[in-house]
DNA sequence: TATTGTTATACTCTATAACTATA
DNA sequence: TATAGTTATAGAGTATAACAATA
């Protein structure tokens, strides 16, 4: 018999937690938080954002958004370009430095996940990838 | 050809993070934090832990377990006992009340995640609960 | 009027350092 | 000396409210 639903949620959730944490104690010492390093994945990955489009993509208040991004920008990792149709928006972009920080910083960050991920069985690390897209489907509903 | 392993990490720590914080976003109003919550259920499920005994198993500074056990605890939540042999230590236990809101609160808090769980297939629903049981052992590594 | 971005402000969670009591 | 717990303090990240500029 299989668990009930709300018990797998339980697990999940549980899951999710622990290894969000684990993951944010192991930090590069590239001094860049978690948020601020997503930005500049996003960025990387999905090209020019405005600032409002950033805060709904990562779920997160525009100030709060708004500080991040600056922090990013007073490091010379992005740069905010004026719109030229709605002079209210600017389109925020990875700098050259923010796009080669990105490609070396990933794999160094993911570097214990990576060896972490070596040690699972081929069927494991199967499972891990599907449910990896079927959590990122259930993350933006 | 499958991906390569860096990249599959890479996927699963963006999933990671953003479900953690969509999940984090569903919080009911039962005034209790993420972490809060945590201690709580680990205490529900695996009884009485010392100060240190939680910090470590949730990976987090013994000042900052302190904190969040002395809201449970202002809360009637939880208890502090002396232990009999070691007058350093105190066990720490939940209360009828925290172990009636926990098992009040788990259903509630998981509710948004069995409601999208239960959109899923069968099949991706068998992933997902394998998923959470292999996430769990590598957040404990 | 509504929207985009920003500033001001406060709250929560986290950590490190230093301290007390006990082993 | 070492360990369990606590206090003091500071930093990072978040939110809401209020505001400016533009649509």
């Amino acid at each position: 018999m299989p668990k009930p639903i709300a018990e797998q949620g339980n697990d999940l959730r549980l899951a999710v937690f622990r290894l969000a944490r684990r993951l944010r104690a192991h930090h590069t010492d590239d001094g860049l938080s978690d948020g601020q390093f997503v930005v500049l994945v996003t960025l990387h990955l999905h090209g020019p954002h405005t600032l409002t489009e950033l805060a709904e993509r990562e779920r997160v208040s525009a100030p709060s958004m708004n500080r991040t991004v600056n922090c990013l920008e007073e490091r010379g990792l992005l740069v905010r370009e004026p719109d030229g149709d709605d002079r209210r928006k600017s389109n925020i972009r990875l700098t050259e430095a923010g796009t080669s920080l990105v490609t070396a910083t990933v794999r160094k960050r993911d570097a214990w996940l990576t060896e972490q991920l070596g040690e699972l069985s081929d069927e494991e690390r199967v499972i891990v990838a599907r449910a990896a897209e079927i959590m990122a489907g259930l993350a933006h509903r």
